[in-house]
DNA sequence: GTCTATAGTGCGATAGAC
DNA sequence: GTCTATCGCACTATAGAC
């Protein structure tokens, strides 16, 4: 799968979790149109990430949002409780996107090698659609309260807990020669999330999503490998 | 060097710090006995540092501030101008440290390896010592002004290339087989920045600095060996 | 040098017109 | 379903007593 084919298919994905997320909070919700909600509800959340990642969420008034949305503060009001809520939101739709995408790309892939191939490829380029997302729920983490942090925390450690997995299955087949699987999917979690949260060095350096791939692949593999005799 | 002994001569350089900062900033400080600045200085920095870390610095209010540091409203302003001074001035205070004690560890020793070896180390010891800061500086760094901004990233890119012209040295020697200095210097300092950044995870999995610093080193060097034939 | 009290601002949230 | 107008509150910053 290419990135741009891979971009098409998250796309559509958004979309859904959009829809799924209206669903989901139609209590909090006053809208009750579903093409009028999922709309607006879709421009609320990127204009939130768009400003929350250029002064943060705190920083960001709703008279901000308001300006920048084209829509009212009472509009506003009429898709979220507080402005707690909303951020609650934003962090959910992006857990759930992650999980769907992460589980559809790597769970039917065989072979360790070859997986954690997919499992490095499949969260580069999911980063790199949902960008916007992943910087935002990265630095806004110790925002939210103690509920979604908890969430925070194990949707973390599941994708964590993916590349461990992938490692142990890889020593047991004797494909790798890996003394400490932990810290070794720590490393890769680390320099996955340098590609989003370092964007900017990366962008500078013209360095593009698939070279980045192939460096983080070619890199743990090393690392795989038995030491020079 | 332990990490004790580390951890003993840059608490010293830490009020060396406070010391130059009252003096450069003698300006916007109101008092003007210098033990009585330094004192109150350093408990402003460290209590900032504390709810800063807990929540944010934007949602840190100057009443939190003043309740937590045991100094009035009026007191905390004899110190600094505005709320943004303060950030800029914990900002400083840290970039300071980081190139002092880098360059003060690292520049002496000889050989590539052995250079590799101590940056690593050196900079984990630093960070852990001045967890606190490098956090906030990691998570604050939007909210600053563009000049400081500017600065920041300078200082990124500084310790970056002291990895860059590690790796670059021991490339010219035939030392490490090393194709892309750029790409591993990068690597290395996600890897640097996860013992901060997500300290929680390496808590709770019992890891220490000096554990941590032996796997750094050892992923590292397995990657510039070349691969088996 | 430190305090208390308060001025002035801008926020989150809501009510009610259309 | 969206708007404007406004409430009450908490904030940063300062003035003046001690």
């Amino acid at each position: 799968m290419t990135f741009n084919e891979f971009k098409q298919m998250t796309m559509i994905s958004m979309e859904e979790i959009c829809r799924e997320i209206f669903r989901e909070h139609q209590k909090s919700i006053k809208i009750k149109k579903e093409a009028v909600a999922v709309k607006n509800l879709t421009n609320i959340f990127s204009t939130t990430l768009k400003l929350s990642n250029e002064k943060g969420f705190q920083t960001m008034s709703l008279r901000d949002l308001s300006r920048s949305s084209g829509l009212s503060m009472g509009a506003l009001y009429s898709y979220f409780t507080s402005k707690e809520e909303l951020l609650a939101m934003i962090q959910e739709q992006g857990r759930r996107l992650t999980r769907n995408v992460l589980t559809r790309h790597v769970g039917q892939i065989i072979g360790p090698k070859e997986k954690l191939r997919a499992a490095v490829r499949t969260h580069l380029y999911l980063t790199e659609v949902m960008q916007e997302w992943f910087y935002f729920s990265y630095m806004e983490a110790k925002n939210i309260d103690k509920v979604q942090q908890k969430k925070a925390i194990e949707s973390e450690l599941a994708t964590e807990q993916m590349f461990i997995d992938i490692l142990n299955e890889g020593k047991d087949k004797g494909i790798f020669e890996v003394m400490n699987p932990v810290l070794i999917a720590s490393a890769i979690k680390s320099m996955l999330q340098d590609w989003y949260v370092k964007r900017w060095k990366h962008t500078r350096r013209r360095i593009s999503v698939d070279q980045y791939a192939e460096f983080v692949i070619g890199f743990v593999e090393s690392a795989l490998k038995p030491a020079r005799g």
